[in-house]
RNA sequence: GGGCCCGUGGGGUAGCGGAUUAUCCUUUCGGCCUUCGGAGCCGAACACCCGGGUUCGAAUCCCGGCGGGCCCA
């Protein structure tokens, strides 16, 4: 525990034994951090309860309590009561963890509690585009914090090379001929194979003869022809190496590649079916697909009716998806689906079925809307898109004209290995920074953000206090609070110790967003710090202010690390 | 037609029941460069979609509009 966990107990009892003091134990109370004290307990949800002012209720409870261990003061004030942490044993205490656990600083021991996240998932029909390239980053970024909350992480992509989209592919690639549509400018399978999607697409609108070649070939699919499955197989195989290749890019590698067909061919999906007909729930339509109606489970409207097979008998994405959630919980306690926002109503119809099914656990999905452009939704089969390779490539080609302006002293390739980081970093943090639900419309320069509030920004003090510490060339750590008393250093420090906090709500809150606000504070405190503090050239207190830079460095390291942003050394 | 999500300075964004000053970035304007890396620091300007309600207190909760996104038939 961190002291400022410390503190947050010592608080609870702090009140809690006031409140006894005052002939009333046992009344809930709400703490919050506010800029007027490091924990504040506001007293108007008491007033009712103890018929009294809530101005004289925190005068009360303030003369109850004395200052001790990590309390340094209580002050009632305008109702509240307000509490203030000891200083100096936060500034001590909170760069020796530091200190002591470097790179694990901010992370909790192990639960042994395995968690499961799903996510990007896109269908293997074209490259990733920027509309959906939320999904690896939100992803990618919580399966990393819900690692320092102590969870046994494993990551998973669940690939759909069943169905319509993927089969229209797969006879495009074998029937249109080579010359015919010019392929993507561009040495990747995903770009190379985007075209024979986009023309198979286009011919079968034009051409019944195809579309009937296309509905063949599904049926013959559905009926587990080996030939067609494996070509699909093969054709999917080949458009998701490209896939990775961007998502490793962009630091997102997944443990595990599931296939949808699996569930075909090893008969879990029919064995759901059967099981799901034998429920109360289940029913029929007139031209024979069944449906499990869902009305009883808190869904509204006309979509209870949650359909399981078709009229022939063949399951649908949905009862694969169901075969799959089940077999995901043979492997992990706990499951994240990271979805887009238009799988909301079929991923609450999927945790129904699976109650339906008895399964004692169900997935915790997070949502995020699309990116669109300006001119409107993103689409692969009309090529309306911006590609996140693109995007990739602009942030790394403009982060590289920035270096070479200012680092002439580096080599080619280290500009070029630098370029790719903070560009990087540039797309990652910007994805990221903005709550996942809100819709975003993607715009070239807001996307290539280099300042402020951005993924460079803290890769530049990260930089800057690695030059300072290297400079140094040898100091001792010194964490005397005694040393550290300028209130720069102090605000500093007292935003290091949050980052547990920070962590903690990441990943147990799924709220990612928060930590490249967090990044940002440190940064913003350090570079304060920076401009106000002289630190190489201090005397009596060069020890502990360059023990603090070098702590700013290890909380910068962990967070970028967090948010799956390197951190070079130089910049 | 029904359901879910979103609406905060010129642009973007945090806060989602609390304190006289609503966060941060960008922009505009003004200041800091003989200082450890200026991708920086300091200051100023500018905002809670509209109308009701609940509450000691509403950007936050409820109801009704309006605008955008998504889903179902």
């Amino acid at each position: 525990m961190d002291a400022r966990q410390r503190f947050e107990k010592e608080v609870d009892a702090a009140v809690g034994t006031a409140l006894e003091k005052i002939g009333s134990p046992g009344l809930k109370f709400i703490k919050e951090v506010s800029d007027m004290a490091d924990l504040a307990v506001p007293c108007f949800t008491l007033s009712k309860e103890l018929r009294a002012a809530p101005k004289e209720i925190a005068e009360r409870l303030a003369e109850h309590i004395v200052p001790s261990g990590l309390i340094s003061s209580v002050n009632p004030l305008n109702g509240y009561l307000n509490f203030m942490m000891d200083e100096t044993v936060l500034v001590s205490e909170t760069l020796k963890s530091i200190l002591a656990e470097g790179d694990a600083y901010g992370s909790m021991p192990g639960k042994g509690i395995r968690v499961n996240v799903e996510h990007t998932s896109t269908n293997p029909t074209g490259p990733i585009h920027v509309g959906r390239a939320r999904n690896p980053i939100i992803g990618d970024t919580l399966a990393r914090s819900l690692k320092r909350c102590g969870y046994d992480v494993q990551t998973e992509y669940y690939v759909n090379d069943v169905g319509k989209q993927v089969v229209i592919l797969t006879w495009g690639v074998n029937n249109v001929p080579k010359g015919s549509v010019t392929e993507e400018d561009r040495d990747k399978t995903d770009h190379k194979l985007v075209a024979y999607y986009r023309e198979a697409n286009k011919l079968m609108e034009e051409d019944d003869g195809i579309k009937e070649q296309i509905s063949e070939m599904l049926r013959r699919f559905e009926d587990g022809d080996k030939e067609i499955i494996g070509s699909v197989r093969k054709t999917a195989e080949a458009m998701l190496d490209g896939l990775r290749e961007t998502l490793s890019d962009i630091n997102v590698e997944l443990d595990k590649y599931t296939w949808e067909s699996d569930f075909i061919a090893d008969g879990s999906a029919k064995d759901v079916v059967s099981r799901l007909k034998g429920s109360k729930y289940a029913g029929q339509t007139e031209d024979g697909a069944w449906y499990l109606d869902l009305k009883d489970f808190g869904i509204q409207g006309k979509n209870t009716k949650f359909t399981f097979t078709r009229s022939d008998g063949t399951t649908l994405y949905t009862t694969r998806d169901l075969a799959y959630h089940l077999d995901k919980f043979k492997r992990s306690d706990k499951a994240v689906d990271v979805l887009g926002e238009d799988q909301k109503l079929g991923s609450k119809q999927l945790c129904s079925a699976l109650e339906i099914l008895g399964s004692d656990k169900i997935p915790e999905a997070m949502f995020y809307s699309f990116v669109s452009l300006p001119e409107g939704k993103m689409s692969t089969r009309k090529g309306v898109v911006v590609y996140l390779d693109d995007l990739i490539d602009e942030a790394v080609s403009r982060a590289y004209e920035e270096i070479r302006s200012r680092r002439s002293d580096l080599s080619e390739e280290a500009m070029r290995s630098i370029a790719r980081k903070i560009g990087i970093g540039a797309i990652r943090y910007n994805i990221i920074r903005v709550h996942p639900e809100k819709q975003l419309i993607f715009k070239w320069n807001e996307a290539l953000n280099f300042d402020g509030n951005s993924g460079p920004y803290l890769q530049y003090v990260h930089a800057r206090a690695c030059s300072m510490l290297k400079k140094a060339e040898g100091y001792d750590h010194d964490t005397d609070p005694s040393m550290l008393t300028d209130e720069y250093e102090r605000a500093l420090i007292k935003v290091l110790s949050k980052f547990g906090s920070v962590i903690r709500e990441a990943g147990e809150e799924k709220r990612v967003h928060t930590l490249p606000a967090y990044g940002h504070e440190v940064a913003a405190a350090f570079n304060q710090f920076y401009a106000a503090v002289p630190v190489l050239a201090s005397d009596e207190n060069r020890n502990a202010r360059l023990t603090l830079v070098e702590c700013t460095r290890t909380v910068l390291r962990n967070v970028l690390d967090c948010l799956g942003i390197d951190y070079p050394e130089e910049m």
